[in-house]
DNA sequence: CCAATTTTCTATAGATCTATAGAATTCCCG
DNA sequence: CGGGAATTCTATAGATCTATAGAAAATTGG
């Protein structure tokens, strides 16, 4: 009755928890049924349960999955000593391509995390605090190097940025024609000179 | 039992259309009840179908609702004679004060709109469309009067004043002591002008 | 091949929730 | 005040949906 921790087991909880993203993508957490993922699966819908403790410890994976490596990619990127506009860029990429590889749990984490009880949410609040901090700091030594105006407030940059990747991860989840990279550097552009007419070419 | 055109039914209705909007902004569509708006009201379950053929319609109208007047004020400021810097204002200024005015129902209809039929959405895609077809044409003319660099994507840019707002939108739903002046200046103030160093001096 | 273990299935209790029907109440106007 | 219309209520049919229990099937290792 307790999960062995077999790898076949494992295999299939994952294969579960990508078929729960897949359909609360699609429908929204309360407006799936367990029925729905286990279709998706092939099983039945009370054979879920040998994997999910309930429907909504489905939707704590699917959200947590959604997530992983997306603060530790970012503190890889800040970390590193390229030039802002490079961080940027690499920032935008890599939010941009997690909506391409991780199936659709980085929406079904943006969109229905707040079905979650605030005791499970502690864990996600605290991965995206970080993203949104270590993004902050990005935009701060920017302002050091000169790379950003100093009046601009880094808080209100940093929200920005993922309001725009949020955005356009919706779109790339619902046509997978997109060009990531195309959208990545056509964000960055914008985010770095706007839209007015660039007076003097980059200094670099 | 067909409703007659009294005054009082009229705003009862639009009474249940604003719960209905709180109700749906806060727990999504499928995860309110009939109940749920009801309660709100201060009337019972049952009572509710005395304004609404269904749940479903209810939601129809909250997402109407929530884009009314949207275009129209849109189409007032594409056909003003302002420049391009303060058209993208007045555009994100009305953008999100619809967030305050219009209960939730904005929220609703970007969250929640994909789940009425395909056949009570023609209306309020017909709306969107419009609104964001607006919105490329100010930049069009912004690159024609040289507000604009020409290599911008004007889809593109659309797009991102859009999902800038909606990101805004829903803070400021949330949290009612954000100044939508305020965040309506900066976001205009980065969409204009970039992160980067300000060289020259705007020309006027 | 047998026995233990893992995985899936069937069946269902119990708790929703939507929508309707018809009764009861309130409101309005002469 | 009285009668008709408008509004709300009660009660419930019927259709979900979640989660569990225990049987059945599949798998694995000796």
């Amino acid at each position: 009755m307790a999960q062995p921790a077999t790898s076949r087991y494992d295999e299939q909880r994952n294969q579960a928890i990508r078929a729960a993203a897949a359909v609360f993508a699609e429908k929204g957490f309360h407006g799936a049924s367990t029925r729905d993922i286990a279709d998706r699966l092939g099983i039945k819908q009370g054979s879920l349960y040998y994997y999910f403790k309930s429907k909504e410890e489905a939707l704590g994976e699917v959200c947590l999955y959604g997530i992983e490596n997306y603060v530790s990619r970012m503190e890889g990127i800040a970390a590193s000593d390229q030039p802002f506009e490079a961080k940027l860029l690499s920032t935008v990429m890599s939010h941009l391509t997690s909506y391409r590889e991780r199936n659709e749990a980085l929406k079904v984490h943006n969109d229905e995390r707040l079905y979650l009880p605030e005791e499970k949410r502690t864990r996600l609040k605290e991965l995206g605090s970080r993203y949104r901090q270590w993004l902050e700091d990005i935009f701060e030594s920017g302002v050091g190097s000169g790379s950003v105006r100093p009046d601009i407030d880094c808080h209100f940059a940093a929200q920005a940025v993922i309001a725009l990747c949020n955005a356009w991860g919706d779109h790339i989840v619902r046509d997978s024609t997109l060009d990531v990279m195309d959208i990545a550097q056509k964000c960055t552009d914008l985010l770095i000179h706007g839209f007015r007419e660039r007076r003097s070419a980059s200094r670099d």
